[in-house]
DNA sequence: ACCCCGTGC
DNA sequence: GAAATGCACGGGGTT
């Protein structure tokens, strides 16, 4: 829904005449009627006419009702964090300051490079375009420990962030009618067939971090009061599932059908232990293998993210597509359907165009196999949860519930809904979201209720009869 | 308008 | 031999 741009200098149509309003809305019809003309045919020679008519004309109605009815926001919490920010956020700009020995601005990025490479003579990071030295967070991680400067830029990174996105955006964006928030849905907006959501992004609302979590705790239910109001329902895994879908490669596929901890028997595979042997640190490894292959890691990516030689990089991935030989067809078979077909698709038929496939530069060629190798499974997952979000909203409104779908973050749905409606929605998830796309291995969904986004408790942990 | 950086999945 | 992990949005600095 919306117009989907960044921002635009016009007025509404509440300040234009009804006559002006009418003509334009014809023009529009009529304009969209020869569209059609030309589109239709195209959309049925493509074999797109099916996800045109029953996911994606669905959804405007879907997103529509998900957009008109908004989400709660506590701005009173919203409000006193952003003071108490404001004053860690000054305490730290003094200690910086302290510790420099004069005044600068450390938001610009050229001033903090001239500051920390030139001035203090911390160890040169890599180069940036602008000439000055790298102030990233990986380039400032290999300086923790070197100058006490580092952790003071890391914290005031993090609050400054927080507040100038989230703290103080927010209560402005809530609408003086409804005083809620309504996002705005793009339907078209990413290449994979994802959603993307704006006005605000609710879809990159902090998770991690004390200071992070706070900031989601200020979604709330419709009363704010201490009942659990909120359902959230994720796809467990959705990807990594799909993969083992699409590939059927057997190892991927018996992990999923035994319910298995993914990471750990990627592990065990790769680093050749039995499951339960399978330590932490070889866990958060094989997760890094396992995410890095949905988004076409290199050898050399992965060495400088492990900071592992490049030699053990590569020996990695090779074990990694011995153990899981269908992922490795699957990655050379696409790169070759690409270069032949001149686009890839979802298992639903979405396509996209990647010309860059053909390009002479090197790295644009390179980056161009990636979106390939990504997007028939990122994009599924968008078919997906958007079929799953068509049969959920029908549901809700032809049960006459008075719980409403409110958020869509990629690979999950929130519902605020009144506490006795909570266990319905939950069984209706569990009913509906797997059964958009029959598969070779299980598609779980994962529930959490809780009065806020901040703190959800997993479903059947949780006794709803404790809540009264 | 672009760059850098950081948040989410 | 290059560059070196996919998809978004937004704030703030700089030009």
């Amino acid at each position: 829904m919306g117009h989907g741009g960044k921002k635009s200098a016009q007025i509404t149509w509440s300040e234009v005449e009804a006559d002006a309003a009418g003509e334009c809305a014809c023009a529009h019809v009529d304009a969209i009627w020869r569209l059609r003309q030309v589109f239709e045919p195209e959309l049925v020679e493509k074999g797109m006419e099916e996800l045109f008519r029953d996911e994606e004309m669905p959804l405007v109605t879907t997103l529509a009702h998900m957009e008109l009815h908004g989400l709660a926001v506590d701005t009173g919490t919203l409000h006193e964090m952003a003071a108490v920010m404001a004053t860690d956020i000054a305490n730290l700009e003094e200690d910086v300051y302290k510790s420099v020995g004069h005044e600068f601005n450390i938001g610009s990025p050229q001033q903090l490079s001239q500051i920390l490479f030139e001035e203090i003579g911390l160890p040169k990071t890599r180069r940036l375009k602008t000439g000055a030295f790298a102030t990233d967070k990986d380039s400032l991680d290999a300086l923790r420990g070197v100058h006490p400067i580092v952790d003071l830029i890391f914290e005031y990174r993090e609050l400054a962030k927080l507040k100038s996105t989230y703290l103080d955006p927010l209560p402005s964006l809530v609408n003086a009618r409804t005083g809620r928030i309504h996002t705005e849905y793009n339907q078209a907006g990413a290449a994979t067939g994802r959603l993307s959501s704006h006005n605000p992004n609710v879809q990159n609302i902090p998770v991690r971090g004390e200071a992070g979590a706070r900031v989601r705790r200020a979604f709330v239910g419709r009363d704010n009061g201490p009942d659990p109001q909120l359902l959230s329902a994720d796809y467990s895994q959705i990807e990594l599932r799909i993969m083992a879908h699409i590939t059927g490669d057997p190892g991927l596929v018996s992990a999923f059908e035994n319910d298995e901890d993914i990471h750990a028997a990627t592990a065990s595979e790769v680093f050749g232990v039995p499951i339960d042997e399978v330590s932490p640190e070889m866990r958060r490894r094989a997760k890094v293998f396992n995410f890095g292959v949905l988004y076409g890691l290199s050898e050399y990516g992965l060495s400088v993210k492990e900071k592992i030689p490049r030699e053990d990089a590569a020996t990695f991935i090779r074990t990694y597509f011995e153990k899981y030989p269908g992922i490795q067809e699957y990655v050379s078979e696409t790169v070759s359907s690409v270069r032949m077909n001149g686009y890839v698709q979802t298992l639903f038929g979405r396509r996209r165009y990647i010309p860059e496939i053909h390009s002479g530069n090197f790295n644009v060629r390179n980056a161009a196999e990636r979106a390939a190798i990504n997007m028939p499974v990122q994009g599924t997952a968008a078919d997906i949860i958007k079929i799953a979000m068509n049969g959920l909203d029908e549901r809700l409104t032809s049960n006459g519930m008075r719980s409403w779908m409110i958020l869509q973050v990629h690979d999950e749905l929130i519902f605020e809904c009144p506490g006795e409606e909570l266990e319905d929605v939950r069984k209706l998830c569990l009913d509906i979201m797997p059964a958009s796309l029959e598969m070779k291995v299980p598609l779980k969904i994962d529930t959490k209720v809780g009065r806020n986004w901040g703190e959800m408790q997993y479903g059947e942990a949780v006794d709803l009869a404790a809540y009264g």
